[in-house]
DNA sequence: TCGAGAGGTGAATCGGTCA
DNA sequence: ATGACCGATTCACCTCTCG
């Protein structure tokens, strides 16, 4: 009886062979329908942003930015993009396997709707993570802070479900430092962004770096990745590289034949060369108004060059007046001196103590106090 | 009739005097209730974080780890806290003045329920700020990634909304660089953390340098804040320091004595320390024609762009010749270049004492001599 | 061959104020 | 609502040209 009962059932649920490697065109939540449940350890996921931009952009110089106007980024109303959101998560929830992860990358526009809906469907977010754009977009007119990260979302199926979290691997990335949840990494550019007749072929590929991570921190070798916006085929060239599977949903043939191009480059990475991928952390910077921000300078104090020629005063942002001269450390200093340049940081000093010394000695304090 | 519409609207909004440099203790919805329609000019939020804390956390040699407990930070479902959630953010929306901004700060247990009701409400999303932490709490388990940053929401009322924004102060508090989306900022602790026979009198106080650019960035000086989960103050201390107005609600008393304790100490900065970089928007405009007919460009000088392109002449009355062409500075630049648009200041320059500078070197020059 | 300088560009919700 | 007009505005990195 219960040898019977076996056999129906595994008659019923007859083994689908996945189709490891390839892209499924079309739609994606019709292409994530044609798999069984259960059976993919990691879904990363880079959906449309949902951007709702208003006139054109021109750059200080006249030019013109070139923006993101595919018609696959278009939706109307927050509802419609809610639906679609919902739509594809649910699917991407239905072929993870039980101790599967999902990753989702998003901007401002989308990202707080795609987080409460993926915690609404039952997703366990582990860590929200932050990617620092080292190279971003200025903001042009000067109308608000630069936007400078984006942000990824990383969760189980369920608070009690199994994950996988490579820390050891991880920790070695980051110089024996745990990771954190900030990631500083360039934009894709240069040779690795995907040009045809000099136009970039995806107007939003993602960098190799930012997949590697992701991948390397929650999957293991020879896992099966889907990416269900896979555009230009980031996440199989990466998976291939580090010896994963991969299986990709996207609708624009022109898209699908750059990505099967490039993953037909893509070598796979031996075991050593894995275990000597070392991060470089780069020196601090420190700007003179944070040092003012902290309290190590306050606001009002005097502030003057070694020969006491010129006493300026310190003010909330850290810009310096001086009689009716206003300037940065650097600049009131360049000014005053009718110099070309000046380092702010060596001209101007501060009585601390009862001894005078350049306010580069403050910034030396604050950073040894706020060394990680 | 337009003079008497307005008389009208004056009569029907009667002058209701608004609780400033108060504690309104209670619920902060009920507290809301009883100030009047757009009377504020920024809230800053920094609403319970929902965290979902099983059992205890223990530190690897056994200490407990302080987790956030307290009554007031549970909820038992994203219904209630969404249900919350939209309650306060929606007397935020009425109280705060047609150009006033919210900012939220939260973590991924919340942010993106948040993030996601007030677009819902209408609010529009200016940036997202992450607060990079230089000195996180390790992740002593080892199982995710260093929590190491908390993300801030900064929204106007909607589209096409007015907001404010000090982007010269930003620029100069960053070493004259754009202010970017992330900052790096340690977390509260040391002198400026309040405690009480050792122990930490709030367990979320949030560093004051993280509202110091808050209020820096997008509030004017007399401007009203308030602050909807006072907590210990810091909003309040740091409005007082900036010379801004403020409100605050808050139910337990013991975050209220110690708020009242602390701001009563605080000393606002001095008048002079307080003025900020302004943006060049805000700053006295000089007319081109001005710097003519105060001597600081004669007529009949050659003006010219960086290549030496097109040299036009200066006229009398300010205006530039190139051939035949006629025009302002703004407006000539442009029709030479064919450009959209053209920054006159920046894009024309001329010889002086030998040396070749843009027209806006000039402009410095009469400001600094006519400043009052 | 190398360095200096010019030119291009990247997921962007990117102006204000009159008539 | 719409348009005219004034005037304010960019950082890091890659590629190409020129000497």
């Amino acid at each position: 009886m219960r040898e019977a009962s076996k056999a129906r059932v595994k008659t019923i649920a007859k083994p689908v062979e996945l189709p490891l490697g390839q892209i499924l065109s079309g739609d994606c939540v019709e292409a994530m329908r044609s798999l069984p449940d259960n059976s993919i350890d990691l879904v990363f996921a880079d959906p449309p942003y949902n951007l709702q931009l208003g006139g054109d952009l021109n750059r200080p110089d006249g030019s013109q930015v070139d923006a993101v106007t595919d018609h696959w980024d278009q939706f109307d109303s927050f509802k419609i993009y809610d639906d679609f959101t919902r739509d594809w998560l649910t699917e991407a929830r239905r072929i993870l396997k039980p101790d599967g992860a999902l990753w989702v990358i998003g901007s401002y526009h989308n990202i707080f709707r795609v987080g409460a809906i993926l915690q609404d469907l039952g997703f366990w977010i582990l860590n929200d993570v932050v990617w620092r754009k080292s190279n971003p977009m200025p903001n042009f007119k000067g109308t608000r802070f630069t936007n400078a990260h984006e942000t990824l979302i990383w969760c189980s199926q369920g608070e009690k479900a199994k994950y996988h979290f490579n820390y050891r691997a991880m920790k070695t990335l980051n110089d024996e430092l745990q990771m954190r949840s900030d990631w500083v990494l360039p934009i894709c550019g240069g040779q690795e962004r995907l040009k045809e007749g000099g136009t970039k072929v995806h107007p939003t590929q993602k960098p190799e770096a930012l997949l590697y991570r992701v991948m390397l921190a929650t999957t293991e070798k020879g896992d099966v990745v889907l990416d269900p916006f896979f555009g230009t085929g980031t996440t199989g060239a990466v998976a291939k590289r580090l010896g994963r599977q991969w299986i990709g949903c996207e609708r624009e043939s022109v898209y699908t034949d750059a990505a099967l191009k490039r993953i037909e480059k893509e070598l796979p990475l031996d075991e050593s060369s894995l275990e000597t991928m070392q991060s470089k952390r780069n020196a601090p910077k420190v700007a003179f108004g944070v040092l003012v921000e902290n309290g190590y300078i306050k606001p009002g104090t005097e502030i003057f060059d070694k020969k006491r020629k010129w006493v300026a005063k310190v003010r909330a942002d850290g810009s310096l007046i001086y009689e009716k001269q206003v300037g940065s450390i650097h600049g009131l200093g360049k000014e005053l001196q009718g110099a070309p340049s000046c380092n702010g940081w060596t001209f101007w000093h501060i009585e601390r103590d009862g001894k005078i010394e350049a306010v580069d000695a403050v910034r030396q304090l604050y950073l040894l106090a706020t060394e990680d």
